[in-house]
DNA sequence: AAATACATCCGAAGCGTTTCGGAAATATCA
DNA sequence: TGATATTTCCGAAACGCTTCGGATGTATTT
């Protein structure tokens, strides 16, 4: 069993008061004791037990993220990706990360109830907004400091702290770069509607469309569920019903690899008679069959910068919303002619 | 601020203790009041204060998890990969995962102090074993429960519980599928030596030769960092001085992708003149420039496997070493010729 | 010399929970 | 009817820490 401040006190011969203050560097106690203390306390390898700690209603200095139901996706890398980024932000400012899923029969929600309202967490940080985020709604209700890695959709209004990359620009900027390249009919696969993200990107498939002066179809877009399956079959049907098409772009780097196994299949050559476009720049792009043109998003700055803003927020508790935008970078591959 | 035990007691007008009985089940409450008492919890949204509980010696159920520092190795999937599988099969068993990076001037050694330490955390699942792991040595001289995935180098003794996959059996296998398509000058890139798991593997490659009756060249092993880059250079060293290979197996994937972007640049065509294999089935392996034959780690039912083990031990605490050796699948595909 | 300041220390309360050892009231037995 | 169980409840202590409000003794001031 660890040493605790008793143990420390008895074997000093001062008090545990003392010796918390002496350990937690009050200047009230003469620098001799201090050194005798600090000595001890390391023989004896002193690690202040940190539920006690907690219960004085001190930060935990931890910070909660729950990640979705694993069902949802099994190869998709964004969580994976963002735990891992944040775990290093938040070492990097003295954090740790608790995570956490829902179990089997339990909802998001039910996790973030049992995380913040147990207070284990100083804050937490929220990714995947859908649209009505429930999340939100109840870290709101119980003032429980957050930060969001995107934002709520187009039609509502984000009043919350966030963080999210134009995606909207980003896949303006892909669909660009295919209509630069002649494609006149261009397909798109987009995430299902429940994710507030999804109309971003769509619109930003329309307004470059609209840029070049072509009509927008709505038979041209196809919904995935962020899988490569998901791709794979999306893209099946659209080259299916719509044979005019020599491009696709997929609103994921899987969805997109999935188009690129269908469009295969159809018979094309990728980057020749057919281009196909991802969005995310996960590692396996740059590695792809064809290599993969798409727009990156810088994951691990972005989990710097939660991390970041998340403790200000904490410590500052503003009361106008920090919410920054960043621009992604369109990365140019051979999937799309290179 | 949460409701506590006394806010209810003092609104339903029974005693804390009572309360407390109550809402934890046991059967010396009438059924009346108890139903009364989980009401008002209901409606006051209580949730048990978690630093409370474990103050009083209650367990944590929380593991924890520490990953290496994020300068070793930017790309690599492992430690992402497994801190979501983990977070989500310690969900299924109503388990969070702390996860945790030493900063920039701490050691893996100090965060394991801290976290189990100041009580955190149940128990820890270990991963990337060193030799003479003072991870492990700490563990045990604390006596906190915890699993490695991996286990001791074959020179030393393994007196902890591991789940590992056997990748001497994995590396024999694929050097082998190597051999028996022709190849007699086969190179490998190694693990730095500190990994226990590096002898393994070389061992796996030796065996392999043995059974071909091919002579062992030190010469033909040169040693990577587990990256993409470092896979390119120490291919490139290879294939400079070693022209008469035919073959190289990457010990990880990321290594043996670098390597095919140094095989091409020497002008072999992967798969037809040249063979190169990988080891861990990544996802971005399926889908490279030629698709990559590789070994697959089952990393999510690795998971599984390592958290219900801890499980396990921590409930259990037993005598006797569970110790578990996984055979790894060879996955063929084309950059070995399909 | 008395009054005041300063340096150094400590007792006790409290954070929210669990649990031990009863206590009171009611039911069952002889 | 008195003794004994049973049911239902609760007070108080404990977990390890922080912190408020002194207390004690020494140094400085007038």
């Amino acid at each position: 069993m660890p040493a605790t401040l008793k143990d420390i006190a008895k074997k000093s011969g001062f008090s545990v008061t003392t010796v918390s203050r002496a350990l937690s560097g009050y200047d009230d106690v003469n620098p001799g004791t201090r050194e005798h203390i600090v000595t001890i306390a390391d023989e004896l390898g002193y690690q202040p037990n940190h539920s006690a700690r907690q219960l004085q209603g001190q930060k935990t200095h931890t910070i909660g993220l729950v990640i979705a139901p694993p069902a949802h996706n099994p190869d998709d890398d964004f969580y994976s990706l963002l735990l891992k980024g944040l775990t290093y932000a938040a070492a990097h400012s003295g954090y740790d990360i608790l995570a956490s899923a829902p179990a089997a029969d339990a909802t998001e929600l039910d996790v973030y109830q049992r995380i913040v309202g147990s207070k284990r967490v100083d804050g937490m940080v929220v990714a995947r907004t859908n649209r009505d985020d429930r999340r939100i709604a109840y870290l709101q209700s119980v003032d429980c400091p957050f930060i969001v890695h995107g934002r709520a959709a187009p039609d509502a209004t984000s009043n919350f702290h966030y963080i999210d990359v134009d995606s909207q620009q980003g896949i303006m900027a892909v669909t660009q770069h295919l209509l630069e390249r002649g494609h006149t009919h261009v397909g798109i696969i987009l995430p299902a509607e429940q994710f507030a993200f999804s109309q971003y990107r769509q619109a930003g498939y329309m307004a470059a469309l609209a840029a070049y002066n072509i009509m927008f179809r709505p038979e041209y877009c196809a919904y995935g569920t962020l899988t490569l399956d998901s791709g794979y079959t999306a893209a099946c049907q659209l080259l299916s019903q719509q044979p005019q098409l020599t491009a696709i772009v997929g609103c994921n780097d899987w969805m997109a690899l999935g188009a690129m196994k269908a469009v295969n299949e159809a018979g094309y050559t990728i980057g020749k008679d057919f281009a196909v476009a991802g969005y995310d720049d996960i590692p396996a792009a740059a590695h792809a069959s064809t290599s993969l043109t798409t727009v990156r998003q810088p994951i691990y700055a972005i989990g710097e910068m939660l991390i970041a803003r998340l403790l200000t927020i904490i410590n500052d508790d503003p009361t106008t919303f920090h919410q920054t935008l960043i621009e992604p970078e369109l990365v140019i591959r051979d999937s799309s002619g290179g």
